[in-house]
DNA sequence: GCAGAGTTAGTGAACATTAACTAACTTTGT
DNA sequence: ACAAAGTTAGTTAATGTTCACTAACTCTGC
Protein backbone atom coordinates (compact mmCIF):
# COMPACT_ATOMS: atom_id res chain seq x y z
CA UNK A 1 0.00 0.00 0.00
CA UNK A 2 0.97 3.66 -0.31
CA UNK A 3 1.31 5.85 2.23
CA UNK A 4 -0.56 9.58 2.19
CA UNK A 5 2.99 11.22 0.89
CA UNK A 6 3.16 8.64 -1.70
CA UNK A 7 -0.30 8.95 -2.80
CA UNK A 8 0.44 12.66 -2.93
CA UNK A 9 3.18 12.31 -4.86
CA UNK A 10 1.66 10.32 -7.00
CA UNK A 11 -1.83 12.22 -7.78
CA UNK A 12 0.78 15.51 -8.02
CA UNK A 13 2.64 13.64 -11.11
CA UNK A 14 -0.64 12.70 -12.70
CA UNK A 15 -1.81 16.60 -12.42
CA UNK A 16 1.25 17.69 -14.22
CA UNK A 17 1.95 15.37 -16.70
CA UNK A 18 -2.16 15.82 -17.82
CA UNK A 19 -0.99 19.90 -17.66
CA UNK A 20 2.27 19.99 -19.09
CA UNK A 21 3.37 16.80 -20.13
CA UNK A 22 5.45 14.71 -19.05
CA UNK A 23 8.05 16.12 -20.08
CA UNK A 24 6.89 18.53 -16.72
CA UNK A 25 7.34 15.27 -14.69
CA UNK A 26 10.51 17.12 -12.75
CA UNK A 27 11.51 16.07 -9.15
CA UNK A 28 11.81 20.15 -9.28
CA UNK A 29 8.72 20.45 -10.14
CA UNK A 30 7.09 17.62 -8.59
CA UNK A 31 8.37 19.05 -4.84
CA UNK A 32 6.99 22.90 -6.02
CA UNK A 33 3.75 21.82 -6.49
CA UNK A 34 3.34 19.69 -3.16
CA UNK A 35 5.48 21.92 -1.14
CA UNK A 36 8.83 20.45 0.01
CA UNK A 37 11.45 20.30 -0.89
CA UNK A 38 13.17 18.48 -3.82
CA UNK A 39 15.23 16.22 -1.33
CA UNK A 40 12.08 15.22 0.31
CA UNK A 41 10.54 13.72 -2.15
CA UNK A 42 13.62 10.81 -1.82
CA UNK A 43 12.36 9.88 1.66
CA UNK A 44 9.22 8.02 -0.04
CA UNK A 45 10.49 7.11 -3.52
CA UNK A 46 13.86 5.75 -4.30
CA UNK A 47 14.19 7.53 -7.33
CA UNK A 48 12.40 8.77 -10.15
CA UNK A 49 11.79 5.19 -12.05
CA UNK A 50 10.00 3.76 -9.04
CA UNK A 51 7.40 7.05 -9.26
CA UNK A 52 6.89 6.35 -13.19
CA UNK A 53 6.48 2.89 -12.14
CA UNK A 54 4.16 3.12 -9.35
CA UNK A 55 2.30 5.59 -11.77
CA UNK A 56 2.18 2.88 -14.55
CA UNK A 57 1.03 0.58 -11.11
CA UNK A 58 -2.25 2.68 -10.59
CA UNK A 59 -2.74 3.31 -14.07
CA UNK A 60 -2.48 -0.91 -14.69
CA UNK A 61 -4.65 -1.35 -11.44
CA UNK A 62 -7.29 1.45 -12.37
CA UNK A 63 -7.71 -0.20 -15.66
CA UNK A 64 -7.80 -3.90 -14.08
CA UNK A 65 -10.63 -3.00 -11.64
CA UNK A 66 -12.57 -1.62 -14.88
CA UNK A 67 -12.54 -4.59 -16.76
CA UNK A 68 -13.36 -6.71 -14.04
CA UNK A 69 -16.80 -4.48 -13.07
CA UNK A 70 -17.99 -4.50 -16.84
CA UNK A 71 -17.11 -8.16 -17.66
CA UNK A 72 -18.99 -9.85 -14.91
CA UNK A 73 -22.19 -8.72 -15.46
CA UNK A 74 -23.82 -10.90 -17.78
CA UNK A 75 -24.30 -8.88 -21.18
CA UNK A 76 -23.52 -9.81 -24.05
CA UNK A 77 -19.72 -9.64 -25.38
CA UNK A 78 -20.68 -6.88 -27.41
CA UNK A 79 -22.45 -5.10 -24.88
CA UNK A 80 -19.77 -5.48 -22.86
CA UNK A 81 -16.98 -4.25 -25.13
CA UNK A 82 -19.08 -1.23 -25.29
CA UNK A 83 -19.21 -0.65 -21.70
CA UNK A 84 -15.09 -1.06 -21.47
CA UNK A 85 -14.74 1.27 -24.53
CA UNK A 86 -17.20 4.31 -22.67
CA UNK A 87 -15.57 3.09 -19.41
CA UNK A 88 -12.29 3.81 -20.76
CA UNK A 89 -13.00 7.18 -22.01
CA UNK A 90 -15.04 8.35 -18.95
CA UNK A 91 -11.50 7.29 -16.82
CA UNK A 92 -9.44 9.48 -19.39
CA UNK A 93 -11.86 11.98 -19.16
CA UNK A 94 -11.98 12.17 -15.08
CA UNK A 95 -8.15 12.03 -14.90
CA UNK A 96 -6.45 13.04 -18.49
CA UNK A 97 -2.95 12.73 -17.17
CA UNK A 98 -3.47 8.76 -18.04
CA UNK A 99 -3.88 9.88 -21.86
CA UNK A 100 -0.58 11.37 -21.59
CA UNK A 101 0.58 8.69 -20.11
CA UNK A 102 -0.71 5.96 -22.80
CA UNK A 103 1.23 8.15 -25.26
CA UNK A 104 4.23 8.37 -23.49
CA UNK A 105 5.60 5.50 -24.73
CA UNK A 106 8.70 6.66 -26.48
CA UNK A 107 9.83 8.39 -23.69
CA UNK A 108 10.18 5.19 -21.40
CA UNK A 109 12.23 3.49 -24.20
CA UNK A 110 15.31 3.90 -22.53
CA UNK A 111 13.88 2.15 -19.45
CA UNK A 112 13.94 -1.36 -20.32
CA UNK A 113 11.53 -2.02 -17.13
CA UNK A 114 8.89 1.21 -17.53
CA UNK A 115 8.90 -0.22 -21.67
CA UNK A 116 8.24 -3.84 -19.75
CA UNK A 117 5.13 -2.86 -17.39
CA UNK A 118 3.75 -0.88 -20.81
CA UNK A 119 3.36 -3.51 -23.17
CA UNK A 120 1.94 -5.68 -20.40
CA UNK A 121 -0.64 -3.51 -19.66
CA UNK A 122 -0.90 -3.18 -23.65
CA UNK A 123 -1.41 -6.87 -23.87
CA UNK A 124 -3.75 -7.64 -21.27
CA UNK A 125 -5.79 -4.84 -22.90
CA UNK A 126 -5.63 -6.49 -25.58
CA UNK A 127 -6.38 -10.30 -24.59
CA UNK A 128 -9.23 -8.71 -22.61
CA UNK A 129 -10.72 -7.55 -26.02
CA UNK A 130 -9.81 -10.27 -27.66
CA UNK A 131 -11.66 -12.49 -25.45
CA UNK A 132 -14.38 -10.94 -25.56
CA UNK A 133 -14.98 -10.62 -29.68
CA UNK A 134 -14.44 -14.75 -29.85
CA UNK A 135 -16.87 -15.15 -27.16
CA UNK A 136 -19.25 -12.94 -29.79
CA UNK A 137 -17.89 -14.62 -32.41
CA UNK A 138 -19.22 -18.42 -30.91
CA UNK A 139 -22.01 -16.82 -29.78
CA UNK A 140 -22.77 -15.63 -33.45
CA UNK A 141 -23.09 -12.16 -32.56
CA UNK A 142 -19.93 -10.83 -33.97
CA UNK A 143 -19.20 -11.83 -37.68
CA UNK A 144 -17.17 -15.14 -37.33
CA UNK A 145 -15.59 -15.11 -40.98
CA UNK A 146 -13.01 -12.76 -39.64
CA UNK A 147 -10.03 -13.39 -37.79
CA UNK A 148 -10.17 -11.42 -34.00
CA UNK A 149 -6.84 -10.82 -34.08
CA UNK A 150 -8.10 -8.09 -36.90
CA UNK A 151 -11.25 -6.98 -35.02
CA UNK A 152 -9.29 -6.40 -31.88
CA UNK A 153 -6.80 -4.55 -33.64
CA UNK A 154 -9.33 -2.17 -35.12
CA UNK A 155 -11.29 -1.85 -32.13
CA UNK A 156 -8.40 -0.65 -29.76
CA UNK A 157 -6.74 1.05 -32.81
CA UNK A 158 -9.80 3.48 -32.92
CA UNK A 159 -10.43 4.51 -29.48
CA UNK A 160 -6.61 5.08 -29.16
CA UNK A 161 -7.28 7.64 -32.52
CA UNK A 162 -10.37 8.84 -30.97
CA UNK A 163 -8.39 9.62 -27.54
CA UNK A 164 -5.44 10.94 -29.70
CA UNK A 165 -7.79 13.42 -31.73
CA UNK A 166 -9.39 14.90 -28.57
CA UNK A 167 -5.99 14.95 -26.70
CA UNK A 168 -4.38 16.78 -29.76
CA UNK A 169 -7.23 19.46 -28.84
CA UNK A 170 -9.86 19.06 -31.59
CA UNK A 171 -12.61 21.42 -30.73
CA UNK A 172 -15.81 20.84 -30.96
CA UNK A 173 -15.57 17.58 -29.48
CA UNK A 174 -18.41 16.19 -27.56
CA UNK A 175 -16.62 13.30 -25.88
CA UNK A 176 -19.82 11.54 -24.78
CA UNK A 177 -20.99 11.72 -28.60
CA UNK A 178 -18.00 10.87 -29.91
CA UNK A 179 -17.43 7.69 -28.14
CA UNK A 180 -20.76 6.23 -28.90
CA UNK A 181 -20.76 7.27 -32.09
CA UNK A 182 -17.69 5.51 -33.18
CA UNK A 183 -18.85 2.59 -30.98
CA UNK A 184 -21.83 2.22 -33.00
CA UNK A 185 -20.00 2.73 -36.49
CA UNK A 186 -17.76 -0.41 -35.15
CA UNK A 187 -20.94 -2.23 -33.65
CA UNK A 188 -22.68 -1.53 -37.10
CA UNK A 189 -19.58 -2.92 -39.42
CA UNK A 190 -18.85 -6.07 -37.08
CA UNK A 191 -22.22 -7.24 -35.86
CA UNK A 192 -24.43 -10.07 -37.33
CA UNK A 193 -27.45 -8.49 -38.07
CA UNK B 1 16.81 23.52 -51.18
CA UNK B 2 19.15 21.58 -48.61
CA UNK B 3 23.03 21.29 -48.83
CA UNK B 4 24.75 18.54 -48.55
CA UNK B 5 25.91 18.80 -45.07
CA UNK B 6 22.12 19.81 -44.21
CA UNK B 7 21.21 16.39 -45.94
CA UNK B 8 23.18 14.34 -43.61
CA UNK B 9 22.36 16.03 -40.40
CA UNK B 10 18.60 14.79 -41.68
CA UNK B 11 19.84 11.59 -42.37
CA UNK B 12 21.97 11.01 -39.55
CA UNK B 13 19.22 12.47 -36.93
CA UNK B 14 17.12 9.79 -38.51
CA UNK B 15 19.54 7.22 -37.72
CA UNK B 16 19.85 8.35 -34.42
CA UNK B 17 15.74 8.18 -33.84
CA UNK B 18 15.41 5.00 -35.38
CA UNK B 19 18.48 3.34 -33.18
CA UNK B 20 18.68 4.75 -29.81
CA UNK B 21 15.06 6.73 -29.99
CA UNK B 22 14.53 10.67 -30.21
CA UNK B 23 15.85 11.18 -26.78
CA UNK B 24 19.06 9.90 -28.42
CA UNK B 25 19.16 12.69 -30.73
CA UNK B 26 21.25 15.29 -29.28
CA UNK B 27 23.62 17.85 -30.77
CA UNK B 28 26.42 15.46 -29.31
CA UNK B 29 25.63 12.32 -30.43
CA UNK B 30 24.67 13.81 -33.89
CA UNK B 31 28.00 15.62 -34.28
CA UNK B 32 29.79 12.35 -33.33
CA UNK B 33 28.34 10.31 -35.85
CA UNK B 34 28.76 12.72 -38.47
CA UNK B 35 32.11 13.65 -37.15
CA UNK B 36 32.15 17.08 -36.98
CA UNK B 37 32.24 19.31 -33.82
CA UNK B 38 29.32 20.43 -32.01
CA UNK B 39 29.59 23.30 -32.61
CA UNK B 40 29.80 22.81 -36.31
CA UNK B 41 26.27 21.75 -36.50
CA UNK B 42 24.92 25.48 -35.61
CA UNK B 43 26.90 26.13 -39.20
CA UNK B 44 23.81 24.41 -40.90
CA UNK B 45 21.00 24.80 -38.22
CA UNK B 46 20.12 27.75 -36.15
CA UNK B 47 19.27 25.48 -33.38
CA UNK B 48 17.79 22.10 -32.54
CA UNK B 49 14.26 22.69 -33.42
CA UNK B 50 15.77 23.86 -36.78
CA UNK B 51 16.67 20.51 -37.14
CA UNK B 52 13.44 18.53 -35.66
CA UNK B 53 11.15 21.06 -38.46
CA UNK B 54 13.57 19.80 -41.03
CA UNK B 55 12.58 16.39 -39.67
CA UNK B 56 9.01 17.13 -39.74
CA UNK B 57 9.46 18.45 -43.10
CA UNK B 58 11.00 15.37 -44.51
CA UNK B 59 8.16 13.48 -43.48
CA UNK B 60 5.70 15.33 -44.64
CA UNK B 61 7.30 15.51 -48.16
CA UNK B 62 7.77 11.71 -48.37
CA UNK B 63 4.07 11.23 -47.36
CA UNK B 64 2.80 14.13 -50.10
CA UNK B 65 4.77 12.41 -52.47
CA UNK B 66 3.56 8.92 -51.81
CA UNK B 67 -0.05 10.65 -52.01
CA UNK B 68 0.22 11.80 -55.37
CA UNK B 69 1.75 8.56 -56.74
CA UNK B 70 -1.07 6.53 -55.23
CA UNK B 71 -3.93 8.85 -55.92
CA UNK B 72 -3.32 9.70 -59.43
CA UNK B 73 -4.05 6.38 -60.87
CA UNK B 74 -7.35 5.35 -62.09
CA UNK B 75 -8.33 3.24 -59.71
CA UNK B 76 -11.25 2.40 -57.02
CA UNK B 77 -11.32 4.36 -54.07
CA UNK B 78 -10.99 1.39 -52.08
CA UNK B 79 -7.67 0.57 -53.99
CA UNK B 80 -6.23 3.15 -53.44
CA UNK B 81 -6.72 3.16 -49.96
CA UNK B 82 -5.25 -0.30 -49.90
CA UNK B 83 -2.18 1.25 -51.87
CA UNK B 84 -1.66 3.85 -49.22
CA UNK B 85 -1.78 1.73 -46.76
CA UNK B 86 0.54 -0.57 -48.42
CA UNK B 87 2.53 2.19 -49.53
CA UNK B 88 3.12 3.51 -45.72
CA UNK B 89 3.55 0.55 -44.31
CA UNK B 90 6.70 0.10 -46.88
CA UNK B 91 8.02 3.32 -45.96
CA UNK B 92 8.00 2.67 -42.32
CA UNK B 93 9.91 -0.55 -43.49
CA UNK B 94 12.49 0.94 -45.38
CA UNK B 95 12.78 3.61 -42.52
CA UNK B 96 12.19 2.82 -39.48
CA UNK B 97 13.03 6.32 -37.61
CA UNK B 98 9.71 7.42 -39.63
CA UNK B 99 7.82 5.19 -37.15
CA UNK B 100 9.93 6.88 -33.74
CA UNK B 101 9.17 10.59 -34.95
CA UNK B 102 5.04 9.55 -35.72
CA UNK B 103 5.06 8.11 -31.69
CA UNK B 104 7.02 10.93 -30.49
CA UNK B 105 4.07 13.75 -30.52
CA UNK B 106 4.64 13.65 -26.32
CA UNK B 107 8.32 15.42 -26.90
CA UNK B 108 7.16 18.01 -28.86
CA UNK B 109 4.75 18.72 -27.10
CA UNK B 110 6.46 22.22 -25.26
CA UNK B 111 7.15 23.33 -28.85
CA UNK B 112 4.18 24.63 -30.41
CA UNK B 113 5.74 25.20 -33.57
CA UNK B 114 6.61 21.34 -33.92
CA UNK B 115 3.09 20.44 -32.85
CA UNK B 116 1.23 22.50 -35.16
CA UNK B 117 3.38 20.58 -37.96
CA UNK B 118 2.35 17.50 -36.74
CA UNK B 119 -1.56 18.13 -36.50
CA UNK B 120 -1.26 19.53 -40.04
CA UNK B 121 0.71 16.37 -41.32
CA UNK B 122 -1.98 14.12 -39.38
CA UNK B 123 -4.87 16.11 -40.84
CA UNK B 124 -3.73 16.32 -44.15
CA UNK B 125 -3.30 12.59 -44.24
CA UNK B 126 -6.67 12.12 -42.63
CA UNK B 127 -8.50 14.59 -45.26
CA UNK B 128 -7.05 12.41 -48.24
CA UNK B 129 -8.34 9.40 -46.85
CA UNK B 130 -12.03 10.88 -45.98
CA UNK B 131 -12.15 12.14 -49.32
CA UNK B 132 -11.23 8.63 -50.65
CA UNK B 133 -13.69 7.40 -48.37
CA UNK B 134 -16.71 9.66 -49.41
CA UNK B 135 -15.62 9.15 -53.07
CA UNK B 136 -15.98 5.25 -52.46
CA UNK B 137 -19.72 5.95 -50.67
CA UNK B 138 -20.34 8.07 -53.26
CA UNK B 139 -20.10 5.14 -55.93
CA UNK B 140 -21.66 2.01 -53.74
CA UNK B 141 -18.70 0.78 -53.49
CA UNK B 142 -18.16 1.48 -49.69
CA UNK B 143 -20.88 1.05 -47.30
CA UNK B 144 -22.98 4.42 -47.12
CA UNK B 145 -24.89 4.59 -43.92
CA UNK B 146 -21.81 5.10 -42.07
CA UNK B 147 -20.47 8.14 -41.47
CA UNK B 148 -16.73 8.93 -43.56
CA UNK B 149 -15.53 10.45 -40.42
CA UNK B 150 -15.62 7.67 -38.39
CA UNK B 151 -14.53 5.32 -41.02
CA UNK B 152 -11.80 7.17 -41.49
CA UNK B 153 -10.76 7.02 -37.81
CA UNK B 154 -11.15 3.15 -38.05
CA UNK B 155 -8.90 3.04 -41.13
CA UNK B 156 -5.90 5.19 -39.82
CA UNK B 157 -6.51 4.23 -36.21
CA UNK B 158 -5.74 0.49 -37.21
CA UNK B 159 -3.36 1.05 -39.29
CA UNK B 160 -1.09 3.15 -36.42
CA UNK B 161 -1.98 0.13 -34.28
CA UNK B 162 -0.36 -1.95 -36.20
CA UNK B 163 2.41 -0.22 -36.51
CA UNK B 164 3.11 0.63 -32.75
CA UNK B 165 2.41 -3.19 -32.40
CA UNK B 166 5.03 -3.63 -34.80
CA UNK B 167 7.60 -0.81 -33.09
CA UNK B 168 7.06 -2.85 -29.79
CA UNK B 169 9.01 -5.83 -31.08
CA UNK B 170 6.53 -8.02 -31.98
CA UNK B 171 8.24 -11.41 -33.23
CA UNK B 172 6.67 -13.53 -35.29
CA UNK B 173 5.47 -10.21 -36.99
CA UNK B 174 5.75 -10.66 -40.94
CA UNK B 175 5.19 -7.29 -42.32
CA UNK B 176 3.70 -7.70 -45.56
CA UNK B 177 1.20 -10.30 -44.65
CA UNK B 178 -0.10 -8.14 -41.59
CA UNK B 179 -0.53 -5.13 -43.72
CA UNK B 180 -2.66 -7.14 -46.47
CA UNK B 181 -4.76 -9.00 -43.52
CA UNK B 182 -5.36 -6.06 -41.85
CA UNK B 183 -6.55 -4.55 -45.30
CA UNK B 184 -8.51 -7.08 -46.64
CA UNK B 185 -10.69 -7.21 -42.80
CA UNK B 186 -11.28 -3.78 -43.37
CA UNK B 187 -12.27 -4.37 -46.94
CA UNK B 188 -14.48 -7.17 -45.72
CA UNK B 189 -16.07 -5.09 -43.07
CA UNK B 190 -16.91 -1.52 -45.15
CA UNK B 191 -17.10 -3.04 -48.88
CA UNK B 192 -20.52 -3.59 -49.99
CA UNK B 193 -20.74 -6.88 -51.57
C1' DG C 1 15.53 9.80 22.75
C1' DC C 2 15.01 8.37 18.52
C1' DA C 3 12.97 7.47 13.98
C1' DG C 4 10.63 9.50 10.33
C1' DA C 5 10.13 13.58 7.57
C1' DG C 6 11.77 17.56 6.67
C1' DT C 7 15.61 21.22 5.61
C1' DT C 8 19.88 23.71 3.20
C1' DA C 9 23.50 23.37 0.33
C1' DG C 10 25.69 21.09 -2.77
C1' DT C 11 27.43 17.58 -6.63
C1' DG C 12 28.35 15.92 -11.25
C1' DA C 13 26.51 15.04 -15.57
C1' DA C 14 24.01 16.31 -19.65
C1' DC C 15 22.21 19.58 -22.44
C1' DA C 16 21.77 23.43 -26.04
C1' DT C 17 24.07 27.18 -27.22
C1' DT C 18 27.74 31.02 -27.68
C1' DA C 19 32.42 33.25 -27.96
C1' DA C 20 36.52 33.74 -30.15
C1' DC C 21 39.25 32.37 -33.41
C1' DT C 22 41.24 30.10 -37.91
C1' DA C 23 42.08 28.04 -42.42
C1' DA C 24 40.64 27.88 -46.95
C1' DC C 25 37.92 29.54 -50.35
C1' DT C 26 35.48 33.34 -53.33
C1' DT C 27 34.26 37.92 -54.66
C1' DT C 28 35.25 42.52 -55.86
C1' DG C 29 37.56 47.11 -56.77
C1' DT C 30 41.26 49.02 -58.96
C1' DA D 1 46.17 40.46 -62.14
C1' DC D 2 45.97 40.73 -57.61
C1' DA D 3 45.26 42.31 -53.01
C1' DA D 4 41.69 43.63 -49.76
C1' DA D 5 37.35 42.15 -48.00
C1' DG D 6 34.14 38.81 -47.19
C1' DT D 7 32.28 34.06 -46.75
C1' DT D 8 32.06 29.21 -45.38
C1' DA D 9 32.86 25.63 -42.39
C1' DG D 10 35.26 24.24 -39.10
C1' DT D 11 37.90 24.37 -34.32
C1' DT D 12 38.54 24.69 -28.84
C1' DA D 13 36.84 26.45 -24.79
C1' DA D 14 33.36 27.97 -22.10
C1' DT D 15 28.55 29.40 -20.45
C1' DG D 16 24.20 28.89 -18.34
C1' DT D 17 20.73 25.97 -17.27
C1' DT D 18 18.45 21.85 -15.87
C1' DC D 19 18.49 17.50 -14.19
C1' DA D 20 18.48 13.54 -10.74
C1' DC D 21 20.43 12.72 -6.74
C1' DT D 22 23.28 13.07 -2.02
C1' DA D 23 25.42 14.51 2.46
C1' DA D 24 24.65 16.40 6.61
C1' DC D 25 21.98 18.68 9.56
C1' DT D 26 17.26 19.83 12.15
C1' DC D 27 12.74 19.48 13.71
C1' DT D 28 8.83 17.01 15.68
C1' DG D 29 5.71 13.57 17.63
C1' DC D 30 5.41 9.38 20.04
Amino acid sequence: MLTDRQQEIIDTSLEIISTIGIQGLTIKNLSKRIGISEPAIYRHYENKISILLAILDYFKSSGEQMFRKQVNVDDSPLKKIESIYEGHFLAFERNPSLVSVIFSEEIFRNEPILQEKIAEIMDRNSNVIKALVAEGQAKGEIKADIESKYLTLIIIGSLRMLVKKWQMGDKAFNHGEEVSKLFNTIKALIEVK
